[in-house]
DNA sequence: GCGATCAGTT
DNA sequence: CACAACTGATCGC
């Protein structure tokens, strides 16, 4: 496999903007020096002005920055020396994903614009982005499978995160997977053939027992020890996201250091993790799903002291209870593992939930399972079962021993400014004999522990990996960085 | 019938 | 009300 990046990637460009996207010439990025209170909005030209090319295109644009080339004729870059010129996409398009075919007006002409086509552009930055970019897709008559975005690549090596549905990537070989979630591993199957996965141990074993993925891909790596792959110093910190995600460090021989978090929850303790504190960040990929002042919830300690406090409450009330809790496939053990604990019973999951947890070779956990719904009034089912006709239904089948459900539902934030700092005004939702609250047990970031964070680490340049579809949040989410950093 | 992708759900 | 993270339906072969 070819492995230079030179000619058609990103990795070439040291230089990265405000934002951390790559800019390819010498534009002047001075700041523009917003500073952003709340739900402000940023005007689109605004955050244009000051930036490259490249980065107003991403700005403008979906999600599908991979296929960014230099301007024909460009020569490629000597030592030393910067790009001059500014990169255009192949054929804008093709890559945003309208067609020929497309219904919408104006847009009739597909062929490859030199130049951005504003009114195209100006679509997109209205909101559109995605939804033009997905029914473009398939407008064609075919989908065409997307290209990796850039900013799931690293730049310097041959190295992807998370992209694995991208079928193969061109100049990737080594593909990291930082935990075991759909929207993160989404592309795996037994039939992957397209390079090494590096992963935890953990989430090497879903892979196998779940996915059925050939193990001559799979490479687990010790967690807190430092790796090197092709040439590059790789360590998986743990997220405290799911179990088996990670934080991946990477330290390429030039010096550069890059780190991304997958999916995390930020803490004080990562503050403490040596590998973070002894490196100097040049470029943070971070999970921002929550980086928005609005999202604000507890800690994980004050969910479960509450779901736990909750719980007795109940029982003391309605001794004949059956508990549930609903769980997506791996995440939010702590929240039935608490409640276990406070009750002293085990834990009731259908055979293949079981067969899951069974392998993150947890001893407290796995000796808590049980296989029978009748041994115990804790029960975990999947989060679309915790509606009121299907608990209802559920309880009928076990009416003799209980006589009321108390369900929780365990998500990441709730809609609610003031159950942030007071669970206790948290209100279920009560129909007959079925009991369901919502409690935001969170496996991301608040956008507090996100700040803190970020001040921590002080990356020199920050990659926002959720919720940068579309120009506003993106521009938001910068504003904020930019804050964080300031000296 | 199967895997990939989209649309819908909580 | 927003989210993450599915799950089920549809499509192309």
């Amino acid at each position: 496999m070819k492995m230079d990046f030179d000619e058609d990637d990103l990795s070439s460009f040291t230089d990265l903007d405000d934002n951390g996207f790559p800019v390819s010439s010498s534009v002047d990025v001075e700041s523009h020096g917003e500073e952003v209170e709340g739900e402000m909005s940023l005007p689109v030209g605004d955050v244009c002005s000051s930036t490259s090319d490249f980065a107003i295109d991403f700005y403008l644009s979906g999600t599908n920055w991979s296929e960014l080339v230099r301007d024909e004729g460009d020569e490629v870059p000597k030592n030393g020396e910067k790009v001059k010129k500014a990169l255009v996409q192949r054929d804008l398009f093709q890559v945003w994903g309208i067609s020929k075919s497309s219904k919408r007006p104006g847009v009739s002409n597909p062929s490859t614009p030199k130049k951005r086509q504003r009114s195209v552009i100006d679509d997109f930055a209205s909101g559109s982005a995605l939804v033009g970019e997905r029914k473009g897709a398939e407008c064609n008559g075919r989908s065409r499978p997307h290209s990796c975005p850039f900013y799931k690549k690293i730049p310097g090596t041959s190295f992807t995160v998370d992209a694995f549905r991208y079928g193969a990537i061109d100049e990737c070989s080594s593909y990291f997977l930082s935990h075991f979630h759909y929207d993160h591993y989404g592309g795996l199957s037994k039939k992957w053939s397209h390079g090494n996965i590096y992963c935890t141990d953990l989430t090497a074993r879903l892979l196998r027992s779940c996915l059925s993925v050939n193990p001559q891909y799979i490479f687990p790596l010790e967690i807190n020890a430092e790796h090197v792959i092709e040439d590059i110093k790789v360590t998986l910190l743990e997220a405290n996201h799911c179990p088996g995600a990670a934080l991946i460090l990477f330290r390429l021989k030039d010096g550069k250091c890059y780190l991304h978090t997958g999916d995390f929850r930020a803490s004080k303790s990562m503050q403490l993790y040596p590998s973070l504190a002894n490196h100097h960040i040049n470029l943070l990929y971070l999970d921002t799903t929550y980086c928005n002042p609005k999202y604000s919830f507890p800690s994980k300690d004050d969910v479960l002291a509450f779901v736990v406090r909750t719980t007795l409450k109940f029982l003391s009330k309605q001794p004949k209870s059956l508990i549930v809790v609903g769980a997506y496939s791996i995440g939010k053990e702590p929240v039935y593992l608490a409640i276990s604990q406070a009750l002293g019973v085990p834990i009731y999951a259908n055979a293949s939930r079981r067969k899951i947890l069974q392998s993150f070779g947890w001893p407290d956990l796995s000796k808590k399972l049980c296989s029978c719904t009748e041994s115990s009034p804790l029960h975990v089912l999947p989060l679309s079962c915790l509606r009121y006709e299907n608990l209802k239904e559920y309880l009928k089948t076990c009416k003799q021993q209980f006589q009321t459900v108390l369900a929780f539902r365990p998500t990441g934030w709730t809609y609610s400014e003031r159950t942030a700092s007071h669970l206790d005004l948290i209100r279920p939702v009560i129909k007959g004999d079925v009991t369901i609250y919502g409690v935001p047990y969170s496996e991301h970031s608040s956008f507090t522990e996100l700040r803190e964070f970020v001040k921590f680490l002080k990356p020199e340049k920050i990659i926002p990996t959720v919720n940068a579809g579309n120009a506003a949040n993106r521009a938001r989410m910068q504003s904020y960085f930019k804050e964080w950093l300031k000296v």
